[in-house]
DNA sequence: CCAAGCAGTGAACCATGATTCACTTCTTCT
DNA sequence: AGAAGAAGTGAATCATGGTTCACTGCTTGG
């Protein structure tokens, strides 16, 4: 049996892989989902549309990995920051939303293409899946905070759901033309809002 | 000059047209813009493809229109109620939460097609009107709050797009698979949401 | 060095679905 | 009735862009 695959080949495979990976993710931070054709991404890649398939089955598999490769970074700072065990649960939410907001303005075309830009199918299935992700860490926060009795008992999932819209659909607008508004504004706003929704045990319900 | 359109044919024209956007508006009530092509609607409204054709320029057009008039009464309504001129801002808030998450969840698929299914992008810039079209009747509501001194001044447009995605995200779940919760729960809860999010005069700022 | 296996190539292929257009049918008016 | 203009038809056409595959060239172990 004269070859067998190497460390060596292993590695160079990986690299190509990665390299494709990386062309699409930086095609679709410059120009969105919409821009970023298999032709394209090879080209930017340096390698020919065929060995994109070599390495992926289909242009949607290779999307869906590239949406997971942004978005499981993000993802994971905000359920770190969220996490913290000890600041009360509004803290750790205005923490958690700070995160969100500076890291999704840092990288506005990313951000949008991630949260708001029409997808295929496979992509759509991701971002769901990192929605509920968001809504979970959410979610967590706030059951801590109902059972340290900083919170009334309430549907955290749903309210949980809520932030992540609130969040997603404040930033879509100043994501793609800044508002007259400053970022640092911007933030402290969505910051408070947050915080303000919480059902805290202590506040009257309105009305 | 033998041919002059009449009254009658002007009526029977627009009554074509009619047909068309209503068989579009069927198909994506039925199964959402994915499965709306020009041949099936054509084929659902009993005319010939070309005749969708004579009636708009393109299936942009089309489907932009689809959209304005699935989205405009549920607009209007939301207008209406949230702008009874008497409430305080937090009721007509909740009035207007309520009455758009009761319409969204009557038709969830459409509500589902209107809010969060990739659709292409003469689409989706009538889904961008309409967001702002929300975001603005809420921001209304919560500028005569802010004047009346039941709010604290806070930027408004923010918040009202905010309360938009929040609404939105809430919904999309339950509006695909029915949430273990009830339907007036999820409203119950939603509502509460919007409520307690606003920056009351009387309320603290936590932390 | 040779055979075998695998990564890389890219022009050709193909699927989907929107769009066209030559033709038919209908309506109006003289 | 018949000319003219307009609406309706639907098979053929076209555009886009994802996918394939026969071929080239490199890597490995004998």
């Amino acid at each position: 049996m004269p070859y067998r695959p190497t460390e060596r080949t292993e590695a160079r495979k990986a690299a190509t892989r990665n390299a494709i990976v990386a062309a699409a993710l930086a095609q679709v931070a410059a120009g969105g989902y919409a821009s970023a054709g298999v032709q394209v991404v090879a080209r930017r890649a340096g390698v020919a549309v065929g060995t994109v398939y070599r390495h992926f089955p289909s242009k949607g598999e290779l999307f869906a990995e590239v949406f997971r490769r942004a978005a499981e970074p993000e993802l994971d700072v905000v359920i770190e920051v969220s996490a913290a065990d000890g600041p009360p649960a509004a803290e750790r939410i205005a923490a958690a939303v700070e995160a969100f907001c500076r890291r999704a303005l840092a990288a506005p075309v990313l951000a949008y293409a991630q949260i708001a830009e029409p997808v295929d199918p496979a992509v759509e299935s991701e971002r769901l899946r990192l929605r509920v992700g968001y809504r979970d860490a959410f979610a967590r926060v706030l059951d801590d905070g109902v059972a340290a009795g900083e919170l009334r008992p309430h549907d955290t999932r749903t309210v949980a759901a809520a932030l992540v819209g609130a969040l997603g659909e404040a930033l879509v607008g100043p994501l793609s033309a800044r508002r007259k508004g400053s970022k640092e504004a911007l933030v402290a706003t969505l910051v408070q809002f947050c915080q303000e929704a919480l059902p805290h045990a202590r506040a009257r319900v309105h009305a």
